[in-house]
DNA sequence: ATGGATAGTTGAAAATGTCAACGATTTATT
DNA sequence: AATAAATCGTTGACATTTTCAACTATCCAT
């Protein structure tokens, strides 16, 4: 993703080329605001040994929702295999536990262990902070504003904020 | 990226899972949205040879801004080595030409060409057409509102809406 | 009971990302 | 002015990630 870490203090200096008109173009911001949120999240992450996709399925899986793989993978937009690799590691390592799936044997659900559940939650808080620097322009009104648009956006409006 | 088509008619249904609190998570919703985008950019894309990056850079070409790659490479969140690759296809369909820094002879701008420009006028309506059906379940003023909140969070709010 | 679909898994191939080195040039130091 | 240090584009090597086709086990429809 090539962020420059500037030091780790000053957030990036706007950009000559801020005033071209792909500053306008929705899949360029998201392009550009995923890479250094997904920077910020890993380097955050680093230190419980989890990335942004080891985090995310170990968040499903600590979810109450029993979700499968499968369903994981459609949910996280990655690739089954990618889902089969993720979930071994987080097994090993003790954090999650596969499970037939109850009615359909084929499946297998994902759950978190406790040790999943508390690891989770210290990495939720370091990934709360990093999420905060990113949003560090805007207000709190405003974030939660970001976010509910991009909910919107994928899910339309019938949920709640 | 892994994003059903489903026949290219219907968008995504809402998932189970979204009720996991993940839904919340910043990163996530970036990576989610970012995502689909790319698959419909691209798709648009395609029928002029580009691609998301390409594309990028040939909007850069055309600024008017004479920027250097290494500019390019910074703005885009690119390491160097794959602006040179996109830069040299682009320039061997005839679409861009490099030229030496006028201050600076190491650095070399990138410039398009009419045929560049004319190619990107077309592709631009392509891609201003994904970037409305991505952004299908918000109101015209909610995407903008969506996408002034991602360039504040970019780059601060000192810059004309 | 048979056939066709689907879940997870494996492994290979393709695409992308990362990084160190190099020549040419610029900038800083003496 | 001479030397040293830094920067730009480029190349090539290496690692990671993505994509996809196969395979087994299981489910579902007829």
């Amino acid at each position: 993703m090539t962020i420059e870490t500037q030091g780790d203090q000053r957030t990036e200096q706007v950009h000559k080329l801020v005033a071209a008109s792909i500053s306008q173009d929705l899949g360029f911001l998201l392009a550009k605001l995923h890479a250094t949120g997904s920077v910020m999240n890993n380097r955050a992450l680093a230190e419980f040994d989890l990335k942004e996709r080891s985090y995310s399925v170990l968040i499903l899986a600590n979810s109450g929702l029993e979700p499968t793989q499968r369903e994981m993978a459609d949910f996280l937009s990655l690739d089954p295999s990618q889902i089969v690799a993720l979930v071994d590691e987080l097994e090993k390592r003790g954090l999650v536990v596969r499970a037939p799936g109850k009615q359909d044997r084929r499946a297998k659900t994902v759950t978190a262990t406790a040790k999943g559940g508390k690891l989770l939650q210290q990495a939720g808080e370091a990934a709360q902070q990093a999420e905060a620097e990113v949003l560090g322009g805007l207000a709190a009104e405003e974030s939660a504003q970001l976010k509910a648009l991009l909910r919107k956006a994928l899910w339309g409006s019938g949920l709640a904020d």
